[in-house]
DNA sequence: CCAATTAGTATGTGACACATACTATTCGTG
DNA sequence: CACGAATAGTATGTGTCACATACTAATTGG
């Protein structure tokens, strides 16, 4: 023991670091749980992946066109659940650093078809490798069932109207 | 049946939406759940409040400092998990907007102190509000013991180093 | 007493989200 | 078929937030 053992019971939330926090009625909103969830994961994906130097909105663009080969600009901003001008500036980004290539659509002219560049492809070969160590550490907190809940809570949560 | 009972079975997935999403693969990934519950919380959130014209990370601030008043900036920062320039800004804008108030720490005069103005009060009434309702617009979508699962696993998530 | 730390501040960069507006192309309906 | 509506991409601007860096003033600890 480090301290008397005469302490004053008044002394044990200080001593053991268990003051209310600030954020004592916050906590208590889904809102704000899923807010700090989401900054921690992301922040641990900037890291996992910080010597390719993409984003995880970036990454999961590269990761669509790589499973889709020739989706529009427009298809693949309505999947990630972005506006034009948003998907804009992310494949913007990607094809200035020569990661990706678009190509007119010979059957809609409106249309930019989108196709990894092979320097996206290499990209996006190393970014799985460290996405799916990132992921482990996050999945790993949880059994098969648990996740399993968890996935579909939170797709529920994104289908709310 | 608006389709005849001789359609190819081939058909049926386009017939009825199931051609597999292009973010099949991204499905799978916690991050990517977590990324897209929390955007559409997150829109949500600022439609629920938006004759108010607050974020949701103003809020939080506005929130933190009514639960705790005298709170100083550093304190704030650290318990919504953001650090001191981020904080400065947000703090800044309501402060501009006179809905808190600075005060030098008299015991430290490093610090200081937040305080709401009877217009930041007023202000987060009228949040508060909208804020439970828009709360419940999600936690309907679960249990008791559902939702009580996910808050703890959004902890969890929060709280991996 | 002095070095290290801390709190606040200032400044700059980058990523996104969203609004608006404009052009080119395609679609749908009279 | 023609023409207005809708669609895809683009350009531009605003606002929020995260983070890095650097600086000052104040406090703390050895």
């Amino acid at each position: 023991m480090s301290r008397s053992s005469k302490a004053k019971v008044d002394d044990l939330a200080e001593d053991l670091d268990e003051l209310p926090p600030l954020t004592e009625e916050l906590e208590g909103f889904l809102g704000y749980r899923l807010r700090r969830a989401n900054a921690a994961m992301h922040r641990h994906f900037i890291a996992a992946v910080a010597d390719l130097g993409i984003t995880q909105k970036q990454a999961a663009m590269l990761w669509l066109i790589n499973s889709n080969p020739g989706t529009a600009q427009v298809s693949a901003a309505d999947a990630l659940g972005m506006d034009r001008a948003t998907t804009m500036a992310i494949v913007d980004r990607l094809d200035e650093r020569g990661l990706l290539l678009r190509k007119q659509s010979s059957a809609d002219r409106r249309r930019q078809e989108l196709y990894l560049t092979p320097a996206g492809q290499n990209l996006l070969r190393k970014a799985k490798a460290r996405v799916a160590k990132h992921e482990e550490r996050f999945t790993s907190l949880f059994t098969a069932s648990e996740l399993k809940f968890l996935l579909e809570a939170l797709r529920k949560l994104r289908d709310v109207t």
